[in-house]
DNA sequence: ATCTGGAATATACGTTGGTATAGATGGGGA
DNA sequence: TCCCCATCTATACCAACGTATATTCCAGAT
């Protein structure tokens, strides 16, 4: 949200290409290049994996059909492993039931070879878009965690009771220290997490919370 | 969340189907019936839009391909209307590229003739279970709407600024009254609104703002 | 052994929040 | 007209919050 965000530059996204087809990499690259996007283009799910991703808004256009380790079950690989690129599945033999499965884990397009550049073209921009909002959104939570690491043990639990509503009296109670105590990390708090008000603590407090990540529904 | 939830009965949830072939309508009724779903059939979109929805959960087994209205553009025009039930797509004929727009639309799967119907039945139960969860939520919602509308003007006014994190004084301020008037309009806010701490109406106050439907990127 | 820095605690003081009581105002409805 | 009720306001009082200052204690460094 602030100005310190380094790698928001549309012109730095990358667009990851993983197809075991030589001249199918050859052409997206062609293409890609011929509208100024930077392209990484591997041959395995293993080359791409064992290149990593470079820290950048991106997006991955994988090949369905693929000797070895499926596009499909590499999607799922994926998310075991925390990698959460947006994923734009292309395939030349796909069917209905692969596009199903693909879309609801999660990938935001499945086109069908021959496809319309354009078509693939306006699916990478908005998977980079989609990449720049949520790394906008993990980059702030680290921020908070970063924040929420520094206080003392102390100081955290009295955030988390302050957090629930309760009186420093009770909290002291709870903690088994004085309320002297907890008068003074509670300022603390205030003070290391950047918030001015008990509102802007308790809304970091529902973010810190709510890190889980929602969407996955089914 | 509390007891009042009349409609959290999985016995009370209803399958609505819309196909415009009655021998299709007659077998999928038969199979519901035969695991005590109920349901309720149409050959149009037309006939089931007149009939409206029970207040019950629910979820809509959608034909693709019928005379006039398509599955796929009835699914757009419910999103339109404000009709949010779980949508489950059947046909005979599809393609990749329906079941792709289908899914990125929010239909919770694609199923393709002939399928088992295990898969089916296995869709309806979870696209009952999203209802469910969404009535929950979405009663919720009301309830804290219902709750913030039987504020007057004036306290609306003070619950703004005090989630805000505003001191009363600076509250006094911004609305041209005195500063006894706003800790008087603070104490009925927290009795109205149903928060006994300034944490629980804060979050109550989050939850009232966050109501603008999340679940649309593209 | 001595020094040092952090944490917990106590005292003191000022500010803010919250409620009770009571008076003033002002706009429908009997 | 008079009454009722809601709202605003003032006074008074107490609880809760927050900070400054000083003291004690203790672990780790010199």
């Amino acid at each position: 949200m602030t100005a310190a965000n380094p790698a928001c530059d549309n012109k730095k996204a990358i667009v990851y290409i993983i197809d075991d087809d030589q001249s199918v990499r050859d052409a997206l690259e062609d293409l890609l290049a011929s509208v100024d996007l930077n392209v990484k283009a591997f041959g395995s799910t293993q080359a791409f994996l064992e290149h990593g991703l470079v820290e950048a808004p991106a997006c991955l256009v994988l090949d369905i059909r693929m000797p070895g380790q499926s596009g499909l079950d590499f999607q799922r690989e994926m998310a075991r492993l925390g990698i959460e690129v947006p994923v734009i599945f292309i395939t030349g033999h796909g069917d209905i039931e692969m596009s199903v499965r693909a879309m609801k884990e999660g990938a935001i397009e499945f086109l069908t070879k021959p496809f319309r550049d354009q078509d693939l073209l306006d699916a990478i921009h908005r998977g980079i878009r989609i990449d720049m909002q949520r790394r906008a959104e993990t980059g702030a939570a680290a921020q908070l965690r970063r924040l929420w690491s520094d206080l003392s043990p102390g100081e955290q639990d009295v955030m988390r009771l302050v957090v629930q509503g309760l009186l420093n009296k009770q909290i002291a109670a709870e903690l088994g220290v004085s309320e002297i105590t907890v008068k003074v990390r509670r300022g603390q708090v205030m003070r290391k997490m950047q918030a001015k008000t008990l509102a802007d603590l308790i809304r970091i407090a529902d973010r810190l919370e709510g890190d889980t990540k929602p969407p996955l529904s089914g």
